[in-house]
Parts: C-alpha cells; sequence; structure tokens
DNA sequence: CCGTTCGCTGCAAACGCTTGCGGACCATAC
DNA sequence: GTATGGTCCGCAAGCGTTTGCAGCGAACGG
C-alpha cells in the first residue's frame, strides 16, 4: 500500500509538501500541487489514518456502544448515526452490550482501548457502574434513548410523559372513559414517566385513575398479551388501552382479536413505539413514532459538540414523539 | 492517558521489558514481571491499539459496508458479524453504502483509510467497479447477502434455486396447480436464481410453466400490491403465488385479501425472507426464512480465513432458507 | 546595490509501540 | 583459568504521519 513516501519520491517533493496537500494545511505552488496529486493518483495513495491518529491524538472515530438485538429500531437508529457522524468525518465503531452489565463494560472497553474519541451508549437497565466510570475516565459520552436524570452525561432521547399524556387524550376525545395501560419494564425511568403521562392525561381528560386498568406489562409480544387479558377480567373492561412498547402493542392488537372484539370499533388500541407492520395490518396502529432519526443525529451532534468542548454543562434533550394515525383508534378523524 | 514509558519508568525497567510482560512474548524474571505489573496498574495503563497497529500493520478491525436503510435483516446480520468478530478479537467499523455505487466505493475507501484488515460488503446491484477494485487491491473481502458468480471473491449467501423449488413443491403438495410467482429485481442475480427456481419446482411437480403467472415484481409493498393485482386478472386465475421478498409479500397479501379471497383457504400466499410480522397477521405468513445469523457468522470467518491466508482460493457459500411453516400456504400441515 | 519581505519548500523531531540484535551477568564444565 | 551456555534485559530502528523551524530564491523598496 502507497505510503507518503511513495508519493513524495514520484512527485519529487518532500513529505511534508505532500502532507499539506492532502490536508490543504500551507499554500503550495500550484505546480506542485498538481504533481503531487498525480503521484497520489497513479498509487491509488489513501493515506494511513492510523499513522495520523498516532501524532494527531484523535481517531476521529466515535463509538457506539447498545443492545444490537433488543433495540427495535437498530437499523434506523445506526443508519442515522453513522450518516452523521460520516459528514463530520468520522467512523463508526460498534460494540454489542448483550444488554448485560457486563456485556456493556467490556463494550465500552474494548472501544476505548481503541481510542475512539468519544462514545455513544444505550444503557443496560439497572446497573450505572459503567456510567459512572464513563463519566469519571472523562470520556466523552452521550447516552441515547434510555434518558435518567441520576446520571450527570449528555443525553437523548424521547419524551415520555406529554406523548403518553397525549395519547391519553386523544383517546379521550374519541369517547373513551375506560382507558387501560399497559406499562413496559424495560427502563424504570422511560416506564414510569409514561405511567406519569397517562395520569397526566386522564387528569387532562377529567377523567379517574383506576390501578385495575393499569396492568404492569414487560417487554415481548408474550406480554402484551397476558397484560390485555388481565385487563379484559376487570368489571367495568377498558373500551381503550394504550402500550408501553411496540412488541406489546402486537401482543395487545392479537388478543383484543382473539377476544372477538372489532379493533377501531369495539376497541381502541394506541401504541407507543412505531413498528414495521403498523400499516400491514387492519386496521393499522395508531402509535407514537419516536423520532428515531432526530434521536441519532442529535446524540453525535451532542458527543462531537463534547469532543469539541469537554468542560459543557452536560446537557439532556427529550424529542417529543408524533401520532401516526391509523385506524385502530377508531376516532374516525380523517388525515 | 499513560504511556509504556511511564511503565517503564515507574517499574524501573525499559519500555521493551514492558512490552514484553504485556504481551509475554519472552522471558521474564518474576521479580521484573511484578514491578512491571503493579506499575501498569498504579498508572491504568491500557495500551495504545494505534500506536501497536503502526508497528505491526494489522489493526484487528473489519470494516462493514451495506445499505444501512436497504437490509431489512440489518440488526440481526450486525449482531452476527459483531459476535464473531469480537470472539476472534476484532472490532467492526461500519459504513453505509446508500445503496449507490458512489456511496458504495465512498464507504470502502474510508474503510480502507482506516486500515482495516479485511470488508465485508453487500454490494450494490448492477455496478462492479468497486468489486473490480476490491479484487484488484487484494484487500481480503467477502460478499454478503448478494452473490454473483462473475466475481472472484469469497462469497456467502442465501441459496435461491432449490429454496424456490422446494416453495413450488410445497404448494404443489397441497394441490395448487396454478401457481404464482413475484419476482424481484432487487438484484438480477438472486432474481434470476429464484425464478430458475420457480421453474424448476414446476418441472418436478408435472406442472406447466405459463408466462402469465410471472410477474415481474419490484422491491417495495407497493409492488406486491400490483404484481398480484395483475396476476388476479389472467384468464385461469392462480390459486396460489410465491413472492420474491419480504416487502412484496406483504403487499400481495394486503391485496389478496382486499380481493375478497380468505388467505390459506381461497389463497395461498408464501413468500422469500422472513419478516418480523410474519406471525401477527392471521393468517401467519408461510416463508423461506433466510439463514441471515449464519450468513453473517460465515462471512466473518471467510474474511478471517482470507486475512489469515490471502492466497486462499476465493470460495462462494450459500446457506439454504429454512421453510418457515404457518397458515398462508394454507396446507395445514402439522408442525 | 543591499536589506527585507514573501512564497515556497525541506528537515527532523515527535507520536507509542514492537522486535531483532547484542550485552551483561552468572553458573557449570573442563 | 577459560570456555560454554543460559537467563535477563536494554538499545535503537523503524511503522507513516504532522508540524515547528529554518532555508532559499525572487521580488521589491529605498
Amino acid at each position: 500500500m502507497a505510503t507518503m513516501q511513495d508519493v513524495a519520491r514520484i512527485a519529487g517533493v518532500s513529505i511534508s509538501t505532500v502532507s499539506h496537500v492532502v490536508n490543504e494545511t500551507r499554500a503550495v505552488a500550484e505546480s506542485t500541487r498538481v504533481r503531487v496529486l498525480a503521484a497520489i493518483e497513479s498509487t491509488g495513495y489513501t493515506g494511513n489514518a492510523i499513522a495520523r491518529s498516532l501524532v494527531t491524538g484523535g481517531t476521529k472515530s466515535i463509538g457506539v456502544a447498545m443492545s444490537l438485538l433488543a433495540n427495535p429500531h437498530l437499523a434506523q437508529l445506526i443508519h442515522a448515526i453513522e450518516a452523521e457522524a460520516t459528514a463530520a468525518g468520522y467512523t463508526v465503531l460498534i460494540g454489542d452490550t448483550l444488554d448485560t452489565s457486563d456485556g456493556e463494560r467490556d463494550a465500552v472497553r474494548r472501544l476505548q482501548a481503541r481510542r475512539v474519541d468519544g462514545v455513544l451508549l444505550t444503557p443496560v437497565p439497572g446497573d450505572t457502574a459503567t456510567l459512572d466510570a464513563l463519566a469519571r475516565s472523562n470520556i466523552p459520552a452521550v447516552l441515547v434513548d434510555r434518558v435518567s436524570h441520576r446520571v450527570k452525561l449528555d443525553q437523548v432521547g424521547p419524551e415520555n410523559i406529554q406523548s403518553t399524556s397525549a395519547l391519553v387524550s386523544h383517546l379521550a376525545g374519541a369517547g373513551h372513559r375506560r382507558i387501560g395501560f399497559i406499562s413496559g419494564v424495560d427502563w424504570v425511568g422511560a416506564s414510569e414517566e409514561r405511567t406519569l403521562g397517562y395520569r397526566l392525561g386522564l387528569g387532562r381528560a377529567g377523567l379517574r385513575w383506576d390501578s385495575n386498568l393499569v396492568a404492569g406489562g414487560g417487554a415481548t409480544h408474550e406480554d402484551g398479551v397476558l397484560a390485555l387479558r388481565r385487563l379484559l377480567t376487570v368489571p367495568e373492561r377498558p373500551t381503550a388501552v394504550i402500550t408501553g412498547n411496540g412488541a406489546m402493542t402486537g401482543g395487545a392488537y392479537r388478543e383484543a382479536r382473539a377476544h372477538g372484539m372489532r379493533i377501531g370499533h369495539d376497541f381502541a388500541i394506541a401504541g407507543h413505539d412505531e413498528v414495521e407492520w403498523a400499516e400491514l395490518v387492519e386496521p393499522g396502529i395508531t402509535t407514537m413514532a419516536h423520532p428515531v432519526d432526530e434521536i441519532g443525529r442529535t446524540a453525535v451532534r451532542l458527543l462531537l459538540a463534547r469532543i469539541a468542548d469537554p468542560e459543557r454543562e452536560p446537557e439532556t434533550v427529550l424529542l417529543p414523539p408524533t401520532l401516526v394515525h391509523r385506524g385502530s383508534c377508531g376516532c374516525h378523524a380523517d388525515g
């Protein structure tokens, strides 16, 4: 593989001139520049990021540590991150946290050993050891998707309270008085916030909180099935239900149908998280679509800002989901 | 950040001794070893992969270049790749090809500039310029998912001919005589192979090829809708249809239902590619599930083998999809 | 004609590590 | 005493860049 030496020799200049041509770091006579460029072309010289990193100290790369399996929006999120990073001249390294504390620790360590300039992390619920280590070590880091106020780091994630509240308002506006809620447990913070939003929404609609209408869910399709099954046994059945995440929405949808209810008519469903198949079923599912793209891009922007200025005050950005209106909420609103 | 110099100074030895202790590359007196280890501990020395790479010439990293948006199995594939790579001590860098020739070229270049030890590439259809460059430059590379016999590189992908044939046999075994086929255009090779498999399956089932039963499809949901609509206008309507990819399966499914047909009873559908929502609809969709995980792992193994021995004869591995039996084929086979 | 400025370029010292070569020291054998 | 071998260790040459410093003509003002 061609080096600067090779280019310099062919162009008949010193390597410093080659370097300055490549990086445009000082004026070079046009004739020389052309010769160097020609030499680069003919050798196929691409530059050695390793050597450059060694002297500059930075790698122009960022690490992304998250659960590659558990994240339903992984593809979209990675895409957004990669796009924003590439635009800024950064490369993305990935590390799987396996959704375990140990996996998280190892993933971040591997990334650090690679000398990434910063880390994007979707933390594993429950254990803040890695987060603390990250905060202490002063490695630029941004938490993505799972936000916690307990940590002093930059963070980006979906806004949960107002958006869940909006979901309740929407259903209440369609006439529902008994609105169930299937909460998630994936990440205590988000789940709590959504429950809070649910409560807030009830209050705004003038409805009363009824603990019978809240089913502690989980994270899987099956959890959704079981949770709705339970909700349908309470005395005054709910006529609508809000689900805490995408997989459970599917479970609830299926269970409602299994009970012979016509979704959108006898029963309304609205869920958090956009899912791929939301409009492939009939009726389509009304969801709060997370701004996944925006979350990814913002995460990178925050990270680059921190890399540029490590002394910045940590910032938490909450991005509001948008209501995507389909048939399952039965409100017959057009548009 | 602590360097070997620091460790050496504290331990009162030379940096070469530190290096040999860290890498266990030559015998070091136990007493010295302990001192060095203690110094490492006290400084929190972690080693600098950059500097090491510069001298060893390898980075212990691989690049993954594919379309981050267009690949429906991205998450699963990346997960498999990352797992296999990490197990071998390699890190994964990603690059988005944007599914364009230019994007592909740029992505591979960026990866090369990072001096990855090898590249996993899902090539953009049509343009083999990057592939040729890769083959010429002798950078270890493996093509993933989209296989072409025209290229002299290692490759892994799904087997198309036999598996499509199996799909036809399955439907024929359930009594269908008029079996339609909606072909894809995403990647000429795969599409051709699947069409060939369709033909082969017809032959094996003793059915005749009827060009009216083949609809040149596309890659999107909408393409599936239109293709099936056309197939349903031919004189002797098909009673079953095979689709060329996941998105079109959804379109066909929806269109069949729009025609008032009860899928699994009046009409059978079976598709290529597993889709997330295959069992969320009623009836579930019978599909040929690609061995995504196995493809990812095999790709990494092939790549590492090539890195270890660049003179290997290029190898093409075709992995058979498995028939995932659900209700949409209407064959009422149990299990 | 001389001193100064300006435009252009090269030299060489890092960056942090790996590794071939050889030196110092000690024990054993003759 | 010398030769032989073995055990430990340090020296220093790179790996391919970036970049501060300095040099060299040519042009220019006085």
